[in-house]
DNA sequence: TCAATGATTAGGCAAATGTCTAAATAAAAT
DNA sequence: ATTTTATTTAGACATTTGCCTAATCATTGA
């Protein structure tokens, strides 16, 4: 819980995680998109996988990342106590 | 946006709304709850507020701190372009 | 009016965060 | 074999964060 609201808490990832939203990408490619070093992006995305929001897989010497939906379900149900 | 994010990346704040789940209480009253200083708890009420998770009406001496629900909903809706 | 109570503001400090460059690791291409 | 490409790790640095105590503000009560 506490991983998952701290990787959330930053526009870069939270950006990150909307351009995996179309699909996996590798490291490189979500670098890219963004103004930053390569090692910072490497950071940022770590923080997602410390979070489980994203996984990686190793293909050849790329890093896939894809999107994990599944941890939302841990913040829609925290969310839902809130509800009425 | 940044603003709940940032509020909600907290254990303590996060612990604040859940205690104004059961209704609105005053500054004092909240900080009852927790081992840090009056202060520290101010602080924390202020970042709610920033993010307006929290409204705060001044009665007499007191501040009443109330869960406002309704920013949930800007963040059900972020979570929800990642669904399906 | 003066003291007590509830709460916030101000200022300081250590730890965490986000960024960078340089260096390391690993796979691919020449 | 060596070089290039993709990525991560290491280390440094400025900024932000979360906490504290002391001081201030505002309301109530004696």
């Amino acid at each position: 819980m506490n991983a998952l609201f701290k990787a959330l808490n930053d526009p870069t990832r939270r950006a990150i995680l909307e351009r995996l939203r179309s699909g996996p990408a590798t490291a490189g490619a979500i670098a890219e998109q963004f103004q930053f070093s390569a090692p910072t992006i490497s950071h940022h995305l770590d923080l997602l996988r410390q979070a489980d929001l994203v996984t990686s897989q190793k293909q050849g010497q790329f890093v896939v990342y894809t999107l994990n939906m599944t941890v939302f379900d841990e913040l829609l149900g925290w969310l839902y106590q809130f509800k009425s």
